[in-house]
DNA sequence: AGCTATTGATAACG
DNA sequence: TCGTTATCAATAGCT
């Protein structure tokens, strides 16, 4: 078709041939486009010059994406086994480290602990014992910053208080009245802090409770 | 070009539009070939009948899961959005976990306590002390075991050696000679169990070293 | 599937 | 890139 037949045949001259191409580029979506309205058909058609200049045509009642989605189905092909697969590695990576994460928590709860040999048991003992002392550091160190706050406070507070009785020149002996409130929090702290005997559920993540199997809390764990 | 003009519109009969699709099916991979070849173009298309028969034509210097990869380059639509977007979550999701797991392992280590108040402070103390309990009673219980397995094979042995001693008719009296090397194993477990002054890293997952960020030994956790 | 009259696509040129 | 046109190619309707 054309003032003379043409060999198949790569054409050299490159301006020729991206005029040949952008003349039979508009011919194969024209054809694109009646096949899919004639014959109710699905077509995905991408095309990239020798240039690299990119154009597709899809039939309209779909997306080029669902067209591929369904070819990979058809062909068996992967699509994005590249992609997915390296993602699927790192997601199983990820998890057996979940895996290993958890079986350290338990073991460290002093669960699961079949599988540990004497050393092992000695070392996990060691571990515990010293992370226990610093845990009570902490708490001491916690609770004795807490305590002093409490007493600045309390001071800060007794001398407002008797400086605004001087100031309203009610001089009778009222102690500390008005501050029952302010030292029975403070008496709390301390009950809170050497109170053994009330046994709750340490949970240190509990914004976790939704995610798959990741109730943290010893509570939890220890049904499991 | 035919007989006789025709309207694009979907062809009703259902013959007629399978006849016409298979026609104009080749006719377009015809184009698809000649353009490839004719302009060195990379060419990609895909079609289903409406009774859902799959056809394909890709340019032969690549193939089309390329195509589609660089289709997905240049419009910029994912193409897998819905599969990798799912696994993305998951992973995401997967290492959250993880981060906590991590946290809780630290802490039950005692360190990154800066986050946790006297309450949380006080439950971890006394889930550790419990962990504690129970990690003694398994290295205790682990102990023993092994001890009665020593003391019986112990036991046999010499009572192997003095049956051997009495088929050899060597009747002089050397008490349990050639038993040295199995007693001093013995005697090691129990120098094993008791004495806590060798310090060495606690490891629980001796084959996690290689995977990104997790040599969960304490000595590791401690120094990071 | 073939055939062929006819329309459609396009190569060459302006 | 665009229009024209002579020519070849695709195909609609029929068998």
């Amino acid at each position: 078709m054309g003032r003379g037949k043409i060999e198949i045949k790569k054409i050299e001259n490159p301006t020729n041939r991206q005029v040949t191409y952008s003349k039979r580029r508009a011919g194969i979506m024209k054809k694109a486009r009646e096949i899919t309205v004639l014959c109710d058909a699905e077509v995905s058609l991408i095309m990239f010059s020798s240039t690299g200049k990119f154009s597709e045509y899809c039939s309209p009642s779909t997306e080029t994406k669902k067209v591929f989605e369904r070819y990979q189905q058809v062909s068996g092909i992967n699509l994005w086994s590249s992609q997915y697969e390296k993602m699927l590695n790192t997601l199983n990576h990820s998890k057996e480290i979940n895996r290993n994460l958890r079986r350290e928590v338990r073991q460290r709860m002093g669960e699961d602990l079949e599988g540990l040999d004497i050393k092992e048991l000695r070392g996990l003992e060691q571990n515990i014992d010293e992370a226990l002392k610093l845990v009570r550091n902490r708490k001491y160190h916690v609770i004795s910053t807490q305590t002093d706050t409490y007493k600045k406070k309390l001071k800060n507070s007794q001398e407002t208080h008797r400086n605004l009785m001087h100031e309203l020149e009610i001089v009778e002996d009222h102690p500390v009245y008005g501050f029952h409130e302010d030292s029975s929090n403070y008496e709390g702290v301390l009950a809170l802090a050497n109170d053994g005997s009330h046994m709750y559920a340490f949970r240190v993540q509990p914004n976790q409770q939704n995610l798959q199997g990741t109730g943290y809390s010893s509570h939890d764990l220890r049904l499991a």
